[in-house]
DNA sequence: GTTGGCGAGATTGTATGCAATCCTGCGTAC
DNA sequence: GTACGCAGGATTGCATACAATCTCGCCAAC
């Protein structure tokens, strides 16, 4: 009917999303409901809702009659996460390597391509982008559902160190060698390799995070 | 202050959790708001919000102005949990061989030869609870939080498949022997036989249930 | 007999109001 | 000067009312 219609609380609540992960709100920082509802110009209902969402999502954490504040995800978490999506995305790796057809090959070549080409012009904020691209087609092509779902979640929660581990010296040089390994694998069909070779990827991600922060 | 105070939504998420989990509520069943709030003496704002929470966690469909059903978990879609529990639970025992001490070891033997006790005495619904309690407690001794909450969230989702499993032929002696081999990796601190051991278990479960029920 | 549409009832979506709780700052006692 | 306590404002928790939408049965047209 309305092309409008019913978008209203799923916009309100994407928008939320996107301000957290872009950082416009920061972490820590005091979700009041009111405020928000105003500033989008929706009712507190629908804030309240978005936020028990997100609050699942793992973005907002929500103290009962203290309301609602953007979660900081720690170093130590980060690396959990990093260390779960090892193990998750090389469980996509080994099924991607298996179902691949030759044009999902092309299309992961042509990103690897970009890639090299963005890191050699030092855009790393694009190759960031294009390295999220590449895990996302893997995701695609390993037609995961399930392992799908999760990723997408815990990617969310990695924003704020998603730009940082890149930008570490020799971390760029380093990720292109493993993205191409991941890839051969794919291309020769062969799983167990593929998801050795994304296990180490992300395994040596997150070493680069632990050595950049040892914060606990 | 009050002991009850603000209980109230907490419980009613619970009770619906475990009206889902325990089959009281069928798979596709309507979950008509008005009705739950009344059976459960609160109001409908309430219940609202545990859809919502219930619907992130799978075990609820919820469709625009058409309201929340029970979500059927199809046999293709249970396959994925467990090939997804497959590799998490991997992680968590690898990481638990690392960090058991004595008195964790000591636990986990005695949950297994429980399991034995019950096997023999053909009660199959209890093995069924001690395999719950060998996973989380293996969960527990890795510590790794990331992964605890997402199995956590996969588990509530198989409930319609958690006794089928155990009940088929010669399933349940395999099974032994498979915890048996996993508990024996942690307790030699060797990580990486126990990951192996992990996935190689829940993989056999996943073929089992793919044997029993090839729909889809 | 089938199709289309229309209206009543059922159900969900959203806004708003009031109660409960928490936080802050100020005054008072020691 | 510090600690305590206690308003008053700010904010969240919950319930309810009303609007929007869907479902389903019935009737008419073909």
């Amino acid at each position: 009917m309305l092309d409008k219609a019913g978008v209203v609380p799923q916009r309100a609540e994407d928008h939320l999303r996107e301000a957290i992960v872009t950082g416009r709100l920061q972490p820590n920082e005091r979700l009041v409901e009111s405020d928000l509802a105003r500033s989008m110009g929706v009712s507190r209902t629908i804030v309240r809702a978005a936020l028990v969402r997100l609050e699942h999502e793992g973005l907002v954490e929500h103290e009962r009659h203290r309301g609602a504040r953007v979660r900081l995800v720690s170093v130590r978490e980060a690396v959990e996460i990093l260390e779960t999506r090892a193990v998750l995305e090389g469980l996509a790796a080994r099924l991607a390597a298996q179902r691949a057809d030759v044009d999902d090959v092309e299309d992961l070549k042509t990103i690897l391509a970009d890639m090299q080409r963005l890191r050699e012009a030092d855009d790393l904020l694009a190759v960031s982008d294009e390295n999220a691209k590449l895990h996302r087609r893997l995701l695609d092509i390993s037609g995961h559902e399930t392992a799908a779902r999760l990723i997408g979640a815990l990617n969310s929660q990695m924003v704020r160190f998603q730009y940082r581990t890149i930008l570490l010296p020799g971390r760029s040089e380093r990720s292109f060698a493993e993205h191409a390994e991941i890839i051969a694998a794919v291309a020769t069909g062969d799983g167990e390799r593929a998801e050795a070779a994304m296990r180490t990827h992300l395994s040596s991600v997150a070493d680069a995070l632990r050595r950049e922060a040892p914060e606990s």
